[in-house]
DNA sequence: CAGAATCCTGGGGGATACTG
DNA sequence: CAGTATCCCCCAGGATTCTG
């Protein structure tokens, strides 16, 4: 590792903390609709079928903010990732990717629930895809 | 692109939407504690420098945070990176060059405010670092 | 079909103050 | 120094209902 300096106070001065970082980007459905997305405009229907829990209300905020974003773009009815959008597809996938390489750690560190405020948490979800 | 399939019902059937997903991991400072202790371990006040915008209790939690999902140990009131949490700083660190590659292109979107509802929001911070 | 309007709740997260 | 304890506010995001 490295040399051990004290971090200099202005490491992170005037970031956004996790602002335009795309880690924790968008809101909680935005990753998924992008997926949706990869293989080519879809309509507001057919994001429904693979996201049937989300309510259309809340797929709409997470549409138009991933449209204010710039990463998706809205023509006649159809959504279609941007450029932009696009190239941000190739960070998501090296995230998945890394998810699936530790999912067993992952949910190794769920079990043993470090004593949490809030405890008796959800049941973990059983993984899927 | 792809072949324009419908898409099927079942494509995060189980998921936990963004759950055990290293997008939208942690909350909202975990990115950069992680990033803090990338030099090897660190006291509480040695965080508080950097991070001084964070007050105790939040960066207390969000430490508490990491130490739950198995990316960061406590001992002897030194934080440090477990080996899961430093393999995650790999995916990390794409998304993070992502972002500065397209750093132009995101303040861009910014700027051409999209008629979102609560309007007129923060003034968009400056980059640094 | 593609949303918009309304209502409601939890908890993220900031300010301030206090303690072992 | 290394956190807790309180208080408080905002808003993501879900349920439900209504509309062009």
């Amino acid at each position: 590792m490295g040399d051990r300096r004290p971090l200099p106070p202005d490491l992170f001065d005037e970031i956004c903390p996790s602002g335009l970082l795309p880690f924790r980007f968008g809101d909680k459905w935005a990753a998924l609709v992008m997926a949706c997305l990869e293989d080519g405009p879809r309509r507001f229907s057919e994001l429904r079928v693979p996201l049937s829990r989300v309510t259309p209300k809340v797929l709409t905020q997470s549409l138009r903010g991933l449209e204010r974003s710039g990463f998706v773009a809205r023509e006649a009815g159809e959504y279609a990732l941007t450029p932009l959008g696009r190239s941000l597809l190739e960070p998501l996938r090296a995230a998945c990717a890394w998810a699936e390489e530790h999912w067993d750690e992952l949910l190794d560190a769920q079990e043993r629930v470090i004593p949490s405020p809030r405890a008796a948490g959800h049941p973990p979800r059983p993984p899927a895809r």
